[in-house]
RNA sequence: GGCCUUGUGGUCAAGCGGUUAAGACGGAGCCCUCUCAAGGCUCAAUCCCGGGUUCGAUUCCCGGCAAGGUCACCA
């Protein structure tokens, strides 16, 4: 058969680039020795989830971590599921997160690799389907979707392994008339790689994460050019993170099953191989059972979820570091006021198992990172968050920067000789705000005591209280009135004799406490009565009485 | 079902033939204390199972089991 004719038959196009071209116009990179080049390659269907950031701040990671390069691909072969604005929303996403690409879709500088969009190099992939056709390592395949949907069911009954492969390979050995025949009568056809390869033999392959693994050899002879021309998930790999010159190419774990279809096809197109590591994927439970994270399931993990919530991004950021890296909490602990850029990231200790996104851990770590911040920086935060998020009360209370930076730095204990950790996120800690305001002041008033005792209890204080005392003073007022309102003054006397009294000094401040703030539970009440004011704490104090 | 991967407390995990089996989150308790946080201290809780190899296995080997992934003209 003349497959040089066959070839020109098949893949027509003019003006496809030889093969030296295509080797010239992308040369190795000129990086210094280890420097690694990473790639996030998405499809662009939609949001991105926390699971995608975890794999992308790996690659960023370990890009920017020796020196390399961290470019972004889009895959968009699959027309049918491609979504609008998906490509700048996963970069806006990513920017957010602080994870910044070096070169690639949409990003201003170096692009000397490109295109970056996978459509727009179409005419690279043909001219190496081209030469595998002509070699004999690929055909056409005329095969439809029912008759695939038939092979597969005869496999299945026959408890085989499914695919277009050996026998069931039924166009592998189409004669040259029936190929002509097809053709003309004008079916469509896709291109298949001629599989070389033996199922019944196994090499250990080393994983850049998962260490010493075993891949058996690809013997399925998989789609590489689908009908419309356009090249499968596969090919394109190959041909891309070759002429990219990726040196690592690190992706989920559900791509383990398809390396050996990989290897083979970096073999026939006689490429280096990159090196590979699979990243265990970030679980959840659902109905009692570990699965992956997953964009249509998961809607809660959205990066436009955690932003709206009011995550602060480092914090974020930090987390996921701390699953990816074991070692990285320890690192941080030591180097407190460290940028986590300056950790040394290593694809080799990343976890081999899949962990289970833990809410908890990240709360953790956002109360830590947040309360890092000065009462300044934490304005900031939390007015860009009121301002995308907020309600129209919020932005108001925002338009008073002084009162609120004293709010926090009660709230953060800045300056204190303990600081607090109360601020989780945005939207929480805006909340924890609330009462400091009237218009969103909301009072319970869920006292344990009694009406008269309540009255007389905040009338006694509201009469003493002062705006000028100090903490020690305005203690001592309250006990004050607590003794003239039935409490004990002093705990030891409350042990002594609890009888002889309404409570102790506790539950003479819960009093107060509810009263001015609502709940009670808040931080220093003496503090918090001299942001409001002696006009506003006294009105609260009246206002409270049953 | 075939193939691949993984299996240390509730969660994330150190560990790499001999350890009282780290640490963090979460839980319980105590201290501190005007409450709540924070902080300090203490406690409970783990090597999937069965065979080997070995003087000795969480660690090495084999076999189970369980979980996850994958078997498309989707990526």
């Amino acid at each position: 058969m003349d497959l040089k004719k066959l070839a020109s038959r098949l893949i027509p196009d003019e003006n496809l680039p030889s093969l030296e071209d295509c080797e010239k116009a992308y040369p190795p990179r000129k990086l210094k020795e280890g420097a690694e080049v990473t790639r996030l390659a998405p499809s662009p269907t939609g949001f991105i989830h926390l699971g995608n950031l975890y794999s992308a701040l790996a690659d960023e990671r370990t890009a920017h971590t020796t020196g390399g390069v961290f470019y972004l691909r889009i895959e968009d072969t699959d027309e049918k599921r491609k979504v609008e604005g998906a490509v700048e929303s996963v970069i806006r996403s990513l920017k957010y997160f602080g994870v910044n690409f070096d070169e690639g879709a949409e990003i201003d500088g170096e692009n000397a690799y490109g295109p970056y969009y996978q459509r727009r190099r179409a005419p690279i992939y043909r001219a190496f389907a081209k030469d595998l056709i002509e070699r004999g390592l690929a055909y056409p395949c005329f095969c439809t979707e029912e008759e695939l949907d038939e092979t597969r069911r005869i496999q299945t009954e026959k408890k085989e392994v499914t695919g277009y492969y050996g026998e069931y390979a039924k166009c592998r050995n189409l004669t040259e008339e029936q190929i002509y025949a097809a053709l003309d009568s004008g079916k469509p056809f896709v291109i298949r790689l001629k599989s070389q390869g033996d199922v019944n033999v196994k090499h250990t392959f080393r994983d850049a994460i998962k260490g010493s693994i075993t891949v058996t050899e690809n013997n399925q002879d998989v789609v590489i050019l689908k009908s419309d021309g356009i090249p499968t998930y596969h090919f394109a790999h190959a041909i891309d993170d070759h002429f990219m010159r990726t040196t690592l190419v690190i992706r989920g774990e559900e791509w383990l099953s398809s390396l050996p279809i990989h290897i083979e096809l970096f073999k026939v197109l006689s490429f280096e191989l990159p090196r590979y590591g699979h990243t265990c994927s970030l679980m959840k439970v659902d109905n009692g059972t570990k699965r992956k994270l997953s964009k249509r399931k998961d809607p809660e993990l959205s990066l436009d979820f955690y932003r709206a919530a009011g995550y602060y991004p480092q914090a974020v950021i930090r987390y996921l570091m701390t699953i990816l890296n074991s070692n990285f909490e320890e690192w941080a602990a030591k180097n407190p006021t460290a940028d986590y850029k300056q950790f040394p990231f290593s694809v080799s200790k990343m976890g081999k198992s899949g962990a289970l996104f833990d809410l908890d851990k990240l709360n953790d770590v956002s109360r830590d990172e947040l309360s890092k911040l000065s009462p300044e920086e934490m304005f900031a935060f939390l007015k860009g968050w009121a301002d995308e998020f907020g309600t129209e009360k919020d932005r108001a209370h925002f338009e008073n920067a002084d009162y609120i930076i004293k709010i926090l730095a009660l709230i953060m204990g800045a300056g204190a000789k303990k600081k607090r950790k109360d601020i989780v996120r945005a939207e929480q800690g805006v909340r924890l705000m609330d009462y400091f305001f009237d218009d969103t002041f909301a009072p319970e008033y869920s006292y344990r005591a009694d009406n008269e005792t309540v009255n007389k209890m905040l009338e006694g204080f509201a009469a003493l209280y002062d705006e000028n005392d100090d903490n020690s003073a305005w203690f001592a007022k309250l006990k004050q009135a607590a003794a003239g309102a039935g409490f004990a003054a002093e705990n030891a006397e409350y042990k002594l004799n609890p009888e002889a009294y309404k409570g102790n000094v506790s539950d003479a401040a819960e009093i107060v406490r509810i009263a001015v703030t609502g709940s009670p539970n808040s931080p220093d009440l003496c503090t918090v009565m001299g942001i409001l004011g002696k006009e506003r704490s006294i009105a609260r104090l009246n206002s409270a009485k049953r």
